[in-house]
Order: C-alpha cells, then sequence, then structure tokens
DNA sequence: CCTCCACCGGAACGTGAGGAGT
DNA sequence: ACTCCTCACGTTCCGGTGGAGG
C-alpha cells in the first residue's frame, strides 16, 4: 500500500509559480537606492540635509517619521549607502553607527553600542569599563572629542528608547579634533514622539523633519509588480491580483510589507490548491489567513497578567454589565484569584488595558457623564472569539475553558 | 458661571531579578 | 562570592478632566 501523501508528490508541484520566492520573504531588502520606487522626493530631501558633510561640517539633526513599513528603515540605509562611498570618494572622515532601539532599548546599552563602535584613537585597545554609567558617560565623550571626522547615530525606532537624556548628552559633545558634534537621525513611526521630548532638545532634534508618506494603491502597484518579476514565473501573477493586494496594503496605511506578504502568502495558498496562477480568491484567502496569524501570535505572547486582563474584557463584553474598566477588573480579580495569579492594583490593570488597546486588540473611550464623573468603556474586542481560543492555549487559563463565565457576574 | 463627580493617568518611588566587573 | 548597577514591573499618591446640574 503506497501512502497517499508522498514528499515526490509535492515536490512535484513546488516552485511551478515562485521563480525567487526569496524577494518576497519578509526579511528581503533592496539593494540599491535605485530600486527603491516613488521616493524621489523623499530621497531629494534627505540627500539635501545631508549634503553638509561634504563640506565637513556635521549635518543637522534629522527627525524622519513614517506610518510602519513605508520604508524608513530601509531607505535611510541605503541613502547612508550613497553618502558613505561619496565620502569615501572625497576622503571624509564620516562614521556612521547605526542602532535599532527596538532590539537595544535602555539607555546604557546603546551607549555602550556607541561606545564599541567609535574608534579609538590609533587603534589602541578600549578600555574596560565598570558597569557605571558615568564611566561610560565619560569615555563616550572622551571617544568623540579625540575622532577627528564626522559622525552621525542613526536611532531608528526612535519610540522604543526611552532616553531624551541620552540624546541630548550625544549631541552636546563636542569633538576637539574636528570641532564638530555628532548628529542623531531619529527614526519613528510615532509623530507624537516629538512632543514628548523638553523643549530645548524638541528644537534641537528637529530642525529638519522627513515626512515620509504612505503610497497610494497604484504606487503600491507598481512596487509588487516590479517583485513580481523577479519573484513569479511569467504569467502566474495576473494584474488584477496585483491590483487586490495593492488595493488592501492601500487601506492599510500604505504599507508595503503588508502587500508583499500578501503576495508571497496568495501565492502559496495558491501552489497548495494546484492552481496555476494565482486567482483572486487567493488573495483573499490569504488575507484572512494573515489576519488570523497576527491575531494569534500577538495573543499568545502577551504576558500572563494581560492574559488575564483581555479575558476579563471579554467576559464583561458577553455579560450583561457595562464594559467599563470598573467592571472589568472586578471580573479580573476573581479570574487572576481562580487561577492563582497575584491580584494587582486597578491601576495596574489600566496600563494593561491601555497596552491592548495600543496593540490593537481592543479599543476603549473616555466617557465624560458631567457630574457623574468619568469612566473609560471598551468599545471593541478585535476577533474575539479567535482571541478568547488563543487565550485557553495557555496552560494556567485552560481549566476556565469549560466553566460557565456568568459564574462571576454576582454582586 | 461654578461646582463637583469619580475615575483616568502622570509622577515618584520601591523591589527583586539579573548582568557585568572584581 | 560579592559589589554595583540597571531595569521591568508594581504600588501609592494625587492632580486633571468635561460637562450635568445647581
Amino acid at each position: 500500500m503506497s501512502p497517499k501523501v508522498s514528499l515526490s508528490d509535492i515536490l512535484a508541484t513546488n516552485n511551478k509559480l515562485f521563480l525567487n520566492k526569496q524577494v518576497v520573504k519578509p526579511n528581503y531588502t533592496l539593494l540599491g537606492l535605485e530600486d527603491i520606487l516613488h521616493r524621489d522626493e523623499e530621497i531629494r530631501i534627505y540627500f539635501e540635509y545631508l549634503k553638509d558633510i561634504f563640506n565637513g561640517v556635521s549635518p543637522s539633526n534629522i527627525f524622519v517619521y513614517g506610518k510602519p513599513g513605508l520604508g524608513k528603515t530601509i531607505l535611510t540605509q541605503r541613502i547612508f549607502d550613497e553618502i558613505k562611498r561619496e565620502a569615501e570618494n572625497r576622503s571624509i572622515d564620516l562614521l556612521v553607527i547605526n542602532i535599532n532601539c527596538d532590539e537595544i532599548r535602555t539607555e546604557h546599552a546603546i551607549l555602550q553600542k556607541i561606545i564599541q563602535e567609535l574608534p579609538t584613537p590609533k587603534n589602541e585597545p578600549k578600555k574596560t569599563l565598570g558597569n557605571s554609567k558615568d564611566k561610560h558617560n565619560n569615555y563616550f565623550r572622551e571617544l568623540v572629542d579625540k575622532y577627528p571626522g564626522i559622525i552621525v547615530i542613526v536611532l531608528d525606532e526612535l519610540d522604543k528608547a526611552v532616553a531624551p537624556e541620552m540624546i541630548n548628552r550625544i549631541i552636546r559633545a563636542q569633538s576637539k579634533a574636528s570641532g564638530q558634534f555628532p548628529a542623531v537621525i531619529g527614526i519613528t513611526n510615532d509623530l507624537g514622539l516629538k512632543d514628548k521630548f523638553p523643549p530645548h532638545l524638541k528644537s534641537v532634534l528637529c530642525e529638519n523633519s522627513l515626512i515620509i508618506k504612505p503610497y497610494n494603491a497604484e504606487q503600491l502597484a507598481d512596487i509588487i509588480r516590479a517583485r513580481v518579476k523577479i519573484a513569479f514565473r511569467p504569467n502566474v501573477v495576473p494584474d488584477v491580483v496585483i491590483q487586490l493586494c495593492a488595493a488592501y496594503a492601500a487601506h492599510e496605511y500604505g504599507d508595503v510589507r503588508r502587500s508583499i506578504d500578501l503576495l508571497r502568502v496568495s501565492g502559496e495558498t495558491a501552489e497548495v490548491k494546484n492552481h496555476s496562477e494565482i486567482q483572486e480568491q487567493d488573495v483573499r484567502e490569504a488575507r484572512s489567513k494573515l489576519e488570523i496569524d497576527k491575531i494569534v501570535e500577538v495573543v499568545k505572547t502577551l504576558p500572563i497578567q494581560s492574559k488575564i486582563s483581555l479575558l476579563a474584557c471579554i467576559y464583561v463584553f458577553d455579560s450583561t454589565w457595562d464594559n467599563t474598566t470598573v467592571n472589568i477588573y472586578e471580573i479580573y480579580k476573581q479570574i487572576a484569584y481562580e487561577v492563582g495569579i497575584d491580584v494587582l492594583t486597578q491601576r495596574r490593570v489600566t496600563d494593561l488595558l491601555s497596552e491592548l488597546d495600543q496593540l490593537g486588540i481592543v479599543e476603549g473611550i473616555n466617557i465624560f457623564q458631567g457630574r457623574y464623573g468619568r469612566k473609560k468603556v471598551i468599545t471593541k474586542i478585535v476577533s474575539k472569539k479567535l482571541a478568547l481560543e488563543t487565550l485557553y492555549t495557555d496552560f494556567s487559563l485552560k481549566q476556565l475553558e469549560n466553566l460557565p463565565s456568568n459564574r462571576f457576574f454576582v454582586r
């Protein structure tokens, strides 16, 4: 008896559609500036801001803002590739330090990373420093002081690090060797971040800002089309499919990453179904699959206290009680007690609820009732059913799955 | 126009885990 | 093993909030 599924069958259908799948994987990066489409204006402004480098002067600080998936990071990287190449041609000393604040969050770690990248005079070995912040700060200033060229520090995902003071110190560390101050390029998707800086810093850091505009559906279609040419075999992706992917992504803030993901998963869906080309239906299925994956992933990785808070939200949502924080906290306490987890204060739980809001799992609004005070109401839970199923996969919460939730709702 | 509701959310502080140097 | 430090997570305290009702 031969097995119903054989590896050779799978391999035979493999890669009928894809030519080079790498190009539509999430971690694929474009090679050069010329591959970046529909960003001419942004590139022009960027170069304009940075041209001082070629006069031997530090550029002004730049604040780059744009929603996720618009290519802020890749644009910046490619811009600096070009700038570094040109600086080398003209024998200008330029040091660009890239830091992703999502990976390196703390002030201390960022400073350590910068020190690690800064060259020592005459390549002396780096000093070993204790764990003290002051020592790192002093050493940082010392290294900058002796560096004879221009220093540019790119802080990507700046909103993930809380470090106004550190930035302040960086841009005030003048080098005696060159007379220049280091420049900071801050990249973020949080436009409100500017306002979190103290005024003196705001005016210095945000001297120049560069707003990366979302792509419209037409531009997205161009970008997708360019990828399709390399990633897929000819005549596999009809133009309606490209338009559809573009339209969906344009709807979500013109996010390129999403549109490429959608294209890849559509291709995979079509492949599984043994289609000879991608159909519109495949795109729709891919879209819901991506959506599900996203929710499950987010909910799964929540800390247990957040999970309990979310669970309380869902229970209250399905009950006759109002969806106010106070009620949710009431249910939260009972669940936490029942599953044997520390019961937090209401203050802390409201923070957890705001975090869920920021993650896009729940939506809440403040309601002002005049003399009857103020309250916050959860108005929406995204994919409630799916979220609930995912919550029950947690070991600590499994026991609640088959119990009626209404037993909590007694006054 | 003023008061005052009742919770929100900012700020400051406390604590223990954990990393790095000695 | 011990010291020093950072940082995430929590708590306590309290000023802020918009508008219904006087």
